[in-house]
DNA sequence: TCCCTTAAACTAGCGCTGTAAGTTTTGCCG
DNA sequence: CGGCAAAACTTACAGCGCTAGTTTAAGGGA
């Protein structure tokens, strides 16, 4: 088939489809032939409009990152901020689960991902943390989001009574936690995000001073 | 070949070919003819010891996770033994991280995964916790450990300085993150773990009562 | 001691995978 | 209107997990 009247394919529509087609049936499903054939295309066609599979999910992977909002460091204090920005980062991952281990290789030079780490640090460099320490909590909360968007716990464990009964005591109602996968998982999350923000907090007050609820929004002189 | 006089392949020795081929190569550098030939021998051979691929993978996560500690459970103050058991977990991790996606997807039916979730959660409720809560604490550190061994946030930023100081201007300083990258990773969990736990002893305080340093080692009654 | 079963290696092959190379036809620009 | 770039194509390679069937040796029973 020879180059057609008009172009069947795009950088959006392929990363559309792609992302489509990894939420639907996972990473390992996802094949550039795959792809191509949910697009009415034969698999090399794709390389007319990205260099690698791996540039094709980076691009999903940034769009995912993009809908995380970081607008609380320009307006609120840094802890609301935080538990603002986890949520929402939260939610973008949770969204699209499947693209998760890919996406938590970093940011490497992904535009979103990148504008991610910026508004974080700034916002906690403005509210006078000193460079280290707001370099680490960035680094603490990204780690406490990916690890629960990683996989769900609740759905880690197998629904097989018997499994358990035989020799793990404690866990012997563990084959019911799948039915109630998504409280579990964000009872979990919101358990340990505030302990987190209140640990931090604490360490605010102890090293740096009183909270100024509004610092971020006044110039700083 | 015929069958040799004395087998070439055990169990154990597959799993610990493998083990160290991930560490050495990565995930996606694993695959059974690779592994056969580090062990002298043809792919399909492995399928005379494991089922599947993901058989093998299994017994390699399982091997990293007996590695981690929960002994503090039985001798110590919850608070002191979630602080040793997420070193140890993360620890073990770090010493294998190409495995931890892999091993992020849950405990399954792996032996040594759900020894650990029977010894943290059966610790935590003996201290007190109610059962609900018991497994949100046991959730959220190790969503924190898993995303900090998952990759190095650090590494996720590429030692490229013209990349950030074009658009990204609180990261200037992003391309030397790989350099402190150990010192990076530690310091961002001590500090969050420490946050966390700090959190979560005062919410202990709040609402089960003043914390009892002994109580797991004493009698219930 | 002979035989039979089982174990543990093999080869061959299926239908995938990512991607490189070269082909064909179309649309657009000078 | 000639020529080039674009966007699809086909073909092909090496490697993937895994199945099926084959070969030979080891070990147990008669």
């Amino acid at each position: 088939m020879p180059r057609p009247r008009q172009p069947r394919l795009t950088r959006q529509l392929i990363v559309e489809t792609a992302t489509a087609l990894i939420d639907a049936e996972g990473l390992p499903a996802f094949s550039t032939r795959r792809l191509a054939a949910e697009l009415g295309v034969r698999g090399p066609s794709l390389y007319n409009h990205f260099a690698t599979k791996d540039e094709i999910l980076d691009a999903v992977a940034d769009t995912v990152v993009a809908a995380v909002d970081t607008s609380g460091f320009a307006s609120r204090d840094w802890v609301a901020a935080l538990r603002d920005w986890a949520w929402s980062y939260r939610r973008a991952l949770t969204a699209h689960p499947n693209i998760v281990p890919y996406l938590a290789q970093g940011p490497g030079r992904r535009p979103a991902a990148l504008a991610m780490a910026d508004a974080v640090y700034g916002g906690l460099v403005r509210a006078g943390w000193p460079p280290a320490r707001a370099t680490h909590i960035g680094a603490a909360v990204r780690y406490f989001v990916a690890g629960s968007a990683l996989g769900s716990f609740a759905r880690g464990f197998v629904e097989d009574p018997e499994l358990y009964a035989a020799h793990y005591p404690h866990l012997r109602q563990a084959h019911r936690l799948a039915e109630h996968q998504q409280s579990v998982d964000e009872g979990a999350f919101a358990l340990g995000l505030d302990a987190l923000l209140h640990g931090l907090a604490a360490e605010y007050a102890r090293t740096i001073g009183p909270l100024d609820p509004v610092e971020s929004a006044r110039p700083s002189g």
